[in-house]
DNA sequence: TTCCTTGCAAATCGTTTGCATAATG
DNA sequence: CATTATGCAAACGATTTGCAAGGAA
């Protein structure tokens, strides 16, 4: 299973680089679909797919039944807005101990872990309060 | 909308609390009806649903694809085997100083936050190096 | 009698897949 | 030429919903 180019999966890619907003397959759909009209749906989710496989893009399910797709592959982590649903990448100090913490009375092997704060973002904070 | 009391919604809530395997709303779905024969799916989902949402279960999105209901309600954390999709309840110490770490850079409200780990269980450990 | 809850089936939503065709190496 | 990728549409799996009938307060 070679990879070969594919203008579709450039696209898609250089697209998601441009975003920090991590949009769903579908919202990649709508925008790519402005530079390259006739793309399908399928290939979006295709591409999707094969690329957080490679490691090139991270694919987020954060709990609201719809997944969210970073180019950013860095290790870091993330908030929801539980009013607006915006997922926002967090600045904070490393927090990998906690993984050791979670080793220690457990029987098995733990090789990695995913941590998602919720509450309101910004926005939404000075929205709600006025 | 006053609660009522309904049969269906004791019997799956009382499944539930014999269970700590966490289960999708089709496994309470299959047992349920062995002792409730003609209950349906969609009453199984509206149930799961209304007691998560007045907080006598909880609905975990381990990201799977499928919600998985856990009677305990009390804070705990959870493991996910990578390789047979088991979950797991981590007995750990408190690790609630990384809200407050995520909180330092952030403009916003942090409510709460939710921490998956993953590798493999102890059965599969033992499964996979033989 | 009010109105919450049910069973049933159809609908919805996000995502995946089969297939014939097009593009890459 | 061999093989991967595409567009399209149909299929899929999990979950939700509309509706008429049943049951609790």
């Amino acid at each position: 299973m070679a990879l070969k180019y594919s203008r579709q999966r450039e696209v898609i890619k250089d697209f998601l680089c441009t975003r920090k907003d991590h949009p769903t397959a579908d919202i990649v759909y709508m925008n790519v679909r402005q530079e390259y009209p006739n793309i399908s749906l399928g290939t979006v989710y295709r591409n999707l797919t094969l690329l957080s496989e490679i490691g090139e893009i991270r694919r987020l399910r954060v709990g609201d039944g719809v997944d969210h797709f970073d180019a950013d592959t860095s290790p870091h982590h993330h908030f929801i807005c539980s009013h607006c649903g915006r997922i926002i990448d967090l600045k904070m100090e490393n927090i990998d101990y906690i993984q050791e913490t979670a080793e220690k009375d457990f029987n098995g092997r733990i090789d990695s872990y995913s941590a998602y704060f919720f509450g309101l973002c910004e926005n939404c904070c000075n929205l709600l309060q006025s």
